[in-house]
DNA sequence: TGTACTACGTCAATTGCGTTGTCCTACGCT
DNA sequence: AGCGTAGGACAACGCAATTGACGTAGTACA
């Protein structure tokens, strides 16, 4: 017997095991151990079942998530889950993460974050615009941090091996910037820039409000 | 008689004219007055295809840049280079974007950016946190953007209907924070929001810069 | 002049995809 | 008992990328 939850879990599984591409109505009917066409009863297209993914990824992120009254500590909190939460489904978050569902979890979000803006002091027009940043900024990193764990194994240490081979050792004449640097840009980025980012992004906002009073 | 350079060209005005979605090996046969299979003869397969238009982009996105001496500006500049010239071919820039090529052009474009940020006073070690954050935030928003633009338009639209329909008719007392920014929040989710996150993250980073001094 | 080779394009076929319409079957309701 | 309906199977359509066999023109070379 199928349903709609059964689905889309499966559905997760398949483009975590297997890659985004594995990602179809066939693969899907027979991961399921039914006809393809099955899904249909269920999903009205594929887009459809794509938001469902979407909004269970949105689900997810969100669950068990507390405020706590400090709006710069909530707002950090919400987005390294964002972060963390499509980091954990790499392939489905790029196939997902710039979807508008408009269904109930992404609607508590939203609320949730503008809620936060707003009881903070951030006035309507700029907390709509702060949280529009704020989330296609984590949404970006999301993806961006998710394509590069998405890739295969050995892709990915080749591009990691650019910043020690190509970058390290360019000469100091000609790109005298990168040469002087190269060991530290080896180093940071391994890593993701989300974090600093976010916090640049806070330090911001947090500069803006003061601002304002 | 066809050749790379004609088929990376049609491709790029087919894209322009018809949209993401026109980008197939049988539409862009037609538009070249051939048979789709002699594409084959050029490129070894479609992702080979992409990615000679990613570099076709690259290339253009730097085409005729100029250092003005203010970093502040010049940043900024090189930002909304790089976030407009990925968003005017969506498709590409979702592929392309979450590679390091470590080639000529993308070298160029670190070292500028690194220069500007370590002319500018700022530490190596800060200077190189700041290029992480700005390169990944301005192709995180790229590729978020790009993703939208590459929908089919039945589904780009129903992604910007939801914001009239489902967010603007959320009740006030479930949903208070929603109902109460509804129609800035309809207004202000039809545009990107890199620019004020990009004015963010300078504005961020000119605030460390003050403070380390 | 004849031969062989290569570059370039066409043609036909294969495979996989989303999606739809039709059929079958089991179950709940009156 | 009869019947509507939900849930699944099956077959088919059209479009996609890709491939290999084939034709054709030009060109190098003996």
């Amino acid at each position: 017997m199928l349903s709609r939850e059964l689905i889309v879990d499966t559905a997760l599984r398949l483009v975590g095991q297997q890659g985004a591409e594995a990602l179809t109505v066939r693969r899907l009917g027979t991961a399921l151990g039914a006809d393809p066409s099955a899904v249909y009863r269920y999903f009205h297209s594929t887009d459809d079942l794509l938001l469902a993914i979407a909004e269970e990824l949105i689900a997810r992120a969100q669950d068990g998530w507390q405020a706590t009254g400090n709006w710069r500590a909530d707002l950090r909190e919400i987005g390294l889950r964002i972060h963390a939460g499509y980091r954990a489904h790499p392939q489905a978050a790029l196939l997902a993460a710039h979807r508008t569902t408009g269904r109930t979890h992404e609607i508590a979000a939203v609320e949730a974050i503008l809620g936060i803006l707003r009881t903070a002091g951030f006035p309507d027009r700029e907390a709509v615009r702060i949280y529009h940043a704020f989330v296609d900024q984590s949404l970006g990193f999301a993806v961006l941090d998710a394509a590069a764990l998405a890739l295969p194994a050995a892709a990915q240490s080749a591009d990691q091996r650019v910043w020690h081979a190509s970058y390290a050792r360019l000469d100091a004449g000609t790109h005298p910037h990168i040469a002087a640097t190269a060991h530290l840009l080896a180093a940071d980025m391994g890593r993701s820039a989300y974090q600093f980012a976010l916090d640049l992004l806070l330090d911001a906002a947090e500069a803006r409000l003061a601002a304002a009073r």
